[in-house]
DNA sequence: GATGAATGAGTTTTCATTCAT
DNA sequence: GATGAATGAAAACTCATTCAT
């Protein structure tokens, strides 16, 4: 693929990101999209094959982004991998806010056509997190008899919805304040 | 108003909510509305103004539902009242799943028409759980520095996380195991 | 179905069979038969389920038509209802041009939605003819091992051809002289 | 002219013969042409003007071949030549039904283009055999007031439609038995 | 000679809404 | 109260054509 065509892409996709996170998918039309990348309608068609395509493509790019973010921050002994995993959700969420809202308003949405892309990336963001909590089953910080699924998605969500809120509500709190809540809470799952 | 027309109301909040749910708000036709409904389409623009009237209707609707739930739920001690709370939101979210992915879906969406009507269910909702977390300070069960509003999305959020989680992955599961998970993550949080 | 729909729809037919078979289906727009049939372009959609499917249900009407009238023609002895299968194929192809030239210039296209539509159609009208000729054979006035299939087709095909070259080439010569010169060649087919 | 370049144009041929004989000239795209030529979209606009230059091209190289072919047939005397003209134009249907099916489905179309060329060819080859009719005509084995031209077009009608039901229907019979009933037919014709 | 990414005018299609019955 | 045929504005989508490489 000529990489003339891959910057198009990557336009489209930018352009489509902010659109339908701030609209929804419904609400967003092709020519608004072409219009904002700068590319004629056409063009939309010729990179996919069509306004659902460009979604699923679209979905599929965000996710490659939050995993590799996410597993990069996998370092250290469990705690601190944990509370950097955390952060770096935030911090993922602070920065690219359209692409988060995006993927959550559709999180939640069965028999779509992008259903199984969405689940993929939840189960790979959550897959980060419940790995790290069976490193602390085995180093003994947490109960052996715990949920584990359970208790990543808990982990998850609570991320998630507290980044969101933050940003919707008080944009202006600085991160490390945020962070520091919320390590308080999980700290207190942890066996002392 | 006739009970007639009420009962034709109600069975077009019904055929909304479980396909709105699935599709979404623009990829649902007014026409599979009345469709599902049993009604023709013009008895649709009878009861409502629109479309857009209908879908607000129907979150006020499912709002009065959800508050009047939760609200129920507020009996005793804060620990045990806490408990009840977050029971009463997965029972909730179990038996009308359709509404809550609806609810969900759209909450993180801003610039939409009803993004108010949303915002204010959430506070709502969340507004019970910090009250109660607020009640747990007064007790000295939870350290009084906690950021409340914090700690507050945190635990709706990860109560809906998991809840939905449930429903989609593991729609087996009695409520009872997911809802022992959450306490224990919960109890966590609280001074011992 | 309301009479009103039907009416429409007979509209739509009218409108469309004069425009395609003219233009060809694939420059013909459904803007163009909306305008001519006089209804909004919408109208079309609610009738059919798209360009295509009028199209075919165009062409299933064509031939309910063509069919009635080949088979009304079919009185008295052999020789005289083969007359007169063949005058009446040929006032129909002149009354009928734009019908006529449509169902023709599709009937020998391979791999297309309405295919086996356009098959249904020949074979029905052959059939009137092969049917005429196996009556001619019992009559003794056809040779027993002629092959009725093939030469069913062949009148057809040559009653169909010079009509069309007679509106085509000469419109205003008279039915009659077409009909005269058809009859002595097929004449000269029969036993003497 | 290169001969790579007589190549390509000759590979275009010959995928737009068998592309628009099955879908038609509107339905046929130029990316469908390209990909079954295997070259790139690009080189149809280097070798042709457009699509319609290199349908018109493709009609004007088909009657070439038609022409030859009937022309070469005229031999001997005129009730031999006549056989001789009619198991061509089998031949040349049976082996370029493609081009032959083409040619059929424009011939009866009014108002296009490519009109002119198409009536040329017809002209061309319902003209040869009116030419042995006129001979057959001197030589006393025909009515001398037969209408030649009617009866010109009835042969090639029947010849044409024979033949294409051949190749649609029963495409496994020989070419020696579908001529040999045409010619039974014929023959009927012919004085005795 | 040939390529294929990009274009945009022209089409098909959708669907919330109206309104006569 | 309810219906469903009809509408038209706003989409989605197609594809012949251009042009820089």
């Amino acid at each position: 693929m000529s990489s003339r065509r891959e910057a198009t892409r990557h336009r489209l996709f930018e352009a489509a990101i902010t659109l339908i996170s701030e609209q929804g998918f419904g609400a967003t039309s092709v020519d608004q999209i072409a219009e904002r990348a700068g590319v004629a309608k056409g063009t939309v068609y010729y990179n996919f094959s069509g306004k659902a395509e460009l979604y699923t493509a679209l979905m599929e790019w965000g996710v490659q982004r939050l995993s590799d973010h996410l597993s990069a921050a996998v370092v250290g002994p469990p705690r601190e991998a944990l509370s950097s995993v955390l952060r770096t959700e935030l911090e993922f969420i602070g920065t690219h806010e359209s692409l988060a809202r995006l993927l959550m308003a559709e999180a939640w949405r069965t028999r779509q056509t992008w259903y199984d892309t969405v689940r993929q990336i939840r189960a790979g963001a959550i897959g980060v997190i419940s790995g790290l909590l069976e490193d602390l089953v085995e180093a003994g910080e947490l109960p052996d008899d715990l949920d584990i699924g359970v208790a990543g998605s808990a982990l998850f969500g609570m991320v998630l919805t507290v980044a969101l809120d933050w940003r919707t509500l008080q944009p202006d709190r600085p991160l490390e304040e945020i962070h520091a809540t919320l390590i308080r809470l999980v700290d207190g799952f942890l066996t002392r």
